[in-house]
DNA sequence: TCGAACCATCACATACGTGTGAAGGTCTAC
DNA sequence: GTAGACCTTCACACGTATGTGATGGTTCGA
């Protein structure tokens, strides 16, 4: 698939896609005139980015995280070096601590809808 | 107490927290001299802000549900507009789906690094 | 009274995600 | 063969959260 579909199938700007290419967070291969030729599985790639980008993580990364999320994985193992457990174990906290922060505001947010419908009604 | 004191509770610099009464998101009382005075509750306010800003929200959207975290909030009732109403309403939703998002990839995270431990062992 | 440690405002700079447009190559359909 | 819809790279611009430094006022202790 073209730069085109991949666009139009995930909401993204053909410019944004590129720079995530850029970026090293997709990657695609070139057919013989030089366009780029995405796979199926680039859909999801690209979705998956940009939830992420959008809660906050800088593409730097997002790139370290990506490998996390492909199978099979067993190719990666021989190079987790201790940094780069040591940055995922960090990361993985500093998401879960991003999600409560989420959550909870999400609740107040939900109590405050309630309490002011309560409040028209009465 | 002052901005220094702030800056060093909170963990923010002192140029973001002028950024930040600049933005709405907080509010100080002024000394005689014209130095910045918060109150204790400041120190909380300060890291909801910053939870929220990590988060991915623009300050813009910090400024609109901040509110709904006042406590007593009854006040607030008769200004909730149907506008308002539904803004907040969207940015419930995209919060939630946000934190989804986190916390499914935090899973594969931690799934990745059980694998790596379990190869390491093998 | 002098110096250090605060505070103020203002301006300029940077990083990052994103938009936009120029200049040009490729393909398809009429 | 030409028009239109794709694609390429490149460059410049913008908004936002942040850093940094200049310039100057205030407070407090030696």
């Amino acid at each position: 698939m073209r730069i085109g579909e991949l666009a139009e199938r995930t909401g993204t700007s053909r410019r944004l896609l590129r720079y995530y290419e850029e970026q090293g967070l997709i990657i695609a291969s070139r057919a013989a005139n030089g366009y780029r030729d995405y796979d199926r599985a680039s859909v999801d790639r690209v979705i998956q980015v940009r939830g992420l980008l959008d809660a906050g993580l800088p593409t730097r990364i997002i790139k370290q995280i990506l490998p996390c999320l492909d199978k099979p994985r067993a190719i990666y193992f021989p190079d987790a070096t201790p940094e780069m457990i040591a940055t995922l174990e960090g990361e993985r906290d500093r998401m879960a601590r991003r999600a409560e922060c989420l959550l909870r505001n999400r609740d107040a947010i939900s109590e405050y809808l309630d309490a002011v419908r309560e409040y028209d009604r009465g």
